[in-house]
DNA sequence: GCCAACGTTGGC
DNA sequence: GCCAACGTTGGC
């Protein structure tokens, strides 16, 4: 069964776009410094999917990710305690969905990204995966061919 | 730029 | 092992 995420990025240090550009190779989800958000990398699987969520600035969720390779090492921590997975571009979100947009939907009120705000890379269930995919205009069959 | 919420660190 | 101090994140 194919689990859901969200992750977050700050556009000016890491954008959409950049991931974008990494193409098929993807890129190392590398920085992140909080357990959680680490024991929820080590929870993935290749080919999960993830939203991409711009925060700070834009604050919407504008992207579909793909999980290209299980948690590992990163190469820069010396302290070996922090880990990463590879992820790579799928399609954007045609219209995205922003964080007041979330709020503003009943069915996401238990989403963790209205309720912890601060962690970086967060579980999302399948029925809220849906949700903001109808919201956001993506479509669901042209995802499941990728 | 401010501040609330949260996580981590370190003294005891 | 508790808790105060500090640092960071991220919404506003």
């Amino acid at each position: 069964m194919t689990a859901f995420w969200l992750l977050k990025s700050e556009p000016d240090v890491f954008s959409w776009n950049d991931l974008v550009s990494r193409g098929p190779k993807g890129e190392a989800w590398d920085g992140v410094r909080n357990y959680q958000a680490r024991n929820n990398m080590r929870a993935m699987k290749v080919g999960d999917l993830g939203f991409f969520y711009h925060s700070n600035e834009g604050k919407e969720i504008v992207g579909i990710l793909r999980v290209i390779s299980p948690a590992h090492p990163e190469a820069k921590d010396d302290t070996g305690k922090w880990e990463c997975v590879d992820v790579a571009a799928v399609t954007p979100v045609p219209k995205p969905v922003g964080l007041d947009a979330v709020k503003a939907n009943p069915k996401l009120s238990a989403m963790v990204l209205v309720n912890n705000s601060r962690l970086s890379v967060q579980p999302v269930s399948a029925e809220e995966w849906k949700e903001i995919c109808k919201m956001g205009g993506v479509d669901l069959k042209a995802l499941k061919g990728s």
